[in-house]
DNA sequence: ATTATCTATAGATCTATAGATAATGC
DNA sequence: ATTATCTATAGATCTATAGATAATGC
């Protein structure tokens, strides 16, 4: 299954030095993500983000074109965050189905302590243009198609039982889904599951899914 | 299972007549509704609601305090609708089972159908000052306790299986979130799935797991 | 007389840029 | 000389309201 895989976008600078390019965009996504998950996108002016981010307006503007690349930093950063530690988090488990198991752990739990961000992705990213969003969209298909692959391990080595692809597919989807709704449903589910509760139960009804 | 249910929450209006009111007022949401799903909240003036709506921007701020009661309301309505309609929908199948799987078809198709307001919601909502929010979160809650009733009466005539309250509890949430998936991969599941094979895979995946 | 609506605008922003200044390397 | 940064501001909004006008009912 090849896809073809979306190029991160070019933001055009002013600046020569791609150093100090990529250093000073750093500090600004470091600086906006935080503003953002505080008042959100459109509360959030650029000027306060260039403060946060320790230099004036000006400077802000020779590093981006346009208040909507930040945001658009801010979601790829995101992403590549969750995925980084999702990556680190997951071992290689003696089966598909124990490799599945503490995957989804792992995943619930990187998504609980980055809960703000991924708010953050779900209301801000409309915002951006379609051309970004398409980007966007593909960071979260390339999450969702680990969970594909460890399922796909599992049925190849019969620890798991699965209808076919399709089913393959969705299962990945559901899981993917699983740690946001966690997110973005913690008004509720916190005040009546810890954390460990949620995963146990969910990982529960998963497995169930997944036997003969 | 007795809620303390929070009472629908009161905007003050300059305007003395109610009737007037309410029919102004389901103006400004109809209005709003289209604005806010194709530009957002924040790109929408307070002066395109109004001349949406068929009347000036003074005459809008007779029937509100902020812009943000009109996110107020059109959050309330929305939920208002897609309660409604499911409640309509859902015919007493003999069996809770049976109930069930005609109850998550009616449901997905409902959020198919508003699938732009559903998005609304999750990107917008928190825009509103907690306090409305508390009373949107509710009307969520009262859409999942929908399905909690179903599954407790399959649970009770032996049509379903299931572990627990908590388990119960969980998967009625796990069912609302199907719908709003469907709203909010769209990209990337309608690509891949029809409405009806999504709502027959998810029904049963949902029904493995209510197995003894 | 009272209620509803409209016009006009105060007052407060906010993004993005132009032009001036400081820092760096030849 | 070139690169990076800053200050100051043009230009464009947008929310919310005050005060004027039109419509309604006694």
């Amino acid at each position: 299954m090849k896809h073809v895989q979306p190029q991160r976008k070019d933001i055009p600078t002013l600046v020569k030095d791609p150093d100090l390019v990529d250093r000073r965009r750093r500090q600004i996504v470091d600086a906006a993500v935080g503003l953002f998950v505080r008042k959100g996108f459109h509360q959030t002016t650029t000027r306060e983000i260039a403060s946060a981010a320790g230099f004036s307006i000006g400077t802000l503007y020779e590093y981006i074109e346009s208040k909507e690349d930040v945001l658009y930093l801010v979601c790829d950063a995101i992403h590549t965050d969750v995925e980084t530690r999702l990556r680190q988090a997951i071992g290689q488990g003696a089966t598909g189905r124990a490799t599945l198991i503490s995957a989804i752990a792992d995943y619930i739990e990187v998504c609980n302590r980055l809960s703000d961000h991924i708010l953050l992705i779900y209301q801000e990213s409309s915002s951006l243009k379609p051309d970004s969003l398409k980007y966007v969209l593909a960071n979260e298909a390339r999450i969702t198609a680990i969970f594909e692959d460890i399922l796909r391990q599992g049925s190849s080595d019969g620890t798991l039982c699965l209808d076919g692809p399709r089913t393959t597919e969705l299962m990945a989807h559901n899981i993917a889904v699983l740690g946001h709704m966690w997110t973005f449903r913690r008004w509720f589910l916190s005040r009546h599951f810890s954390l460990a509760e949620f995963v146990k139960l969910q990982t529960s009804l998963i497995l169930s899914e997944l036997s003969a």
